[in-house]
DNA sequence: GTCGCCAATATGTATACTCAAAATGTAAAT
DNA sequence: ATTTACATTTTGAGTATACATATTGGCGAC
């Protein structure tokens, strides 16, 4: 579990010394660094170098840093959970199932009042053609996620071309354009009529839906609700204490 | 919306450029930067400067570097989700409710096997000594959030003295054990029994439940079980698309 | 032609030195 | 007594320079 073993540089090596002490609270929330002239002279290194330390400290949210004033440790406030969303196919084949997916239909045409309200579509601008296409992930042949999406042909022109039926359209969409935003709202639900039959559960099961909306610049690229059956699945996040933006003020 | 206009320095402008070129797709993935000397004279800067904004591309993702060879636009593959976790009393009080917290129970004493079924507890190394606690989280008198909790007393030795009827559990842990680490599993579970009856819903209704745990160091500090009525709550994350650490190579 | 060694090259780390910006405490002025 | 102005201190940003390190492509030996 080790981490490989990283270059064992000075900056490297004062920075895994200082956040060690701030995580043990030998340096507890609140305290005040020494300077980093002095910290630079303790240490033997020069200043641009301590200066590295503390900036990437500062970065991280362990240390707060003010002119004149000087460096603290910073209070952790509320806690950030770095959850990676992978594609479903590499999730399920760690599971040693088999990953199929399988297309309901999808067409080019306006949107339904329904369906944007299904995906939580909330701003009005709603381009002319969109595809709007449904499917199911299986895993060893069992209903693993319904998927339900829009996509926005405007701004992911070549998306007409593509087969979804063996394409899967989240996969590809992340490979055809990498670097976009999203915002992932997570909620219970109690799937019922063509949802419940679909994922093979009783009326009433509770369901973890995710609504998610991925940005590009300025337009939405494609909006998506994703419905897992609850008992069988979960997320899982692992995450550090991290400080908010505001309330850093060291200890008055 | 705009953020709070940051330095307008030689770094940041260069870093802000460089990272929309990326996102815009200006600089598609596998894109073979200028070398770090070349870009430095082209934008009218030092090399350090040119490097300082290179290296904090590569730790943000957007670029691998190699020795020799040269810097890349990495490819997207994995989501993350960076997902802030408040605390209740905040985000009650965010929506303009007021916040109440209310013990049932607590106690001192080695916990049930059905409770540490319930919380998720897989490793066999329970203390003697263990706080079991149970209360329910109030927005405007309506239940919000129902909180089944341990703590590990051997690792938080001053919780033995404190009032959980009037400090928020969770709040308190996280006062009192900055820098901690926790892992997030979050499902959907249909709610029956008591739980149904104490958060006012009918049998049946889907809750988000979170099981966390909280680790400092090699110890457990808390495990906690949070089960929120599902239609009323929802988490929200805003991510941007990462890399993974691995499947860095550049175009071959 | 293939294999292995070596040198060229791009990044990585570090130093020493400036000047700028911001915050704080003190002193002066009203 | 309160406010204003100023000097000091600490971080922030940038430059020029040097040497270390890894990798790649080419050259030579076989």
């Amino acid at each position: 579990m080790a981490r490989t073993a990283g270059p064992e540089t000075h900056h490297t090596r004062i920075l895994e010394e200082f956040r060690q002490k701030i995580v043990d609270r030998i340096w507890g929330p609140g305290f005040q660094l020494d300077k980093e002239t002095d910290l630079a002279t303790q240490y033997g290194v020069s200043r641009m170098t301590m200066n590295k330390v503390l900036t990437q400290l500062a970065q991280e949210g362990f240390v707060v840093r003010r002119k004149r004033s000087g460096t603290f440790v910073s209070k952790a406030r509320t806690q950030a959970a770095v959850m990676p969303i992978n594609n479903l196919a590499d999730e399920v084949e760690a599971l040693g199932k088999t990953y199929r997916w399988q297309l309901f239909a999808a067409e080019i045409r306006v949107p339904q009042a329904a369906e944007l309200r299904l995906l939580g579509v909330e701003s009005p601008p709603i381009p002319d053609e969109v595809i709007v296409l449904g499917g199911m992930h299986y895993a060893d042949d069992e209903p693993f996620c319904l998927e339900t999406r829009a996509i926005n042909v405007d701004v992911v022109p070549n998306a007409r071309d593509v087969d979804f039926a063996t394409q899967v359209p989240g996969h590809w969409l992340l490979q055809s354009m990498p670097w976009s935003t999203a915002r992932n709202a997570i909620r219970a639900v109690n799937v019922a009529g063509s949802e419940a039959r679909n994922l093979d559960l009783p009326v009433g099961a509770a369901c973890l839906e995710i609504l998610r909306k991925t940005v590009m610049g300025s337009d939405w690229v494609t909006y998506a609700r994703l419905l897992y059956p609850g008992e069988a699945f979960q997320l899982t996040a692992e995450f550090k204490t991290k400080v908010t933006p505001k309330a850093l003020a060291p200890q008055s």
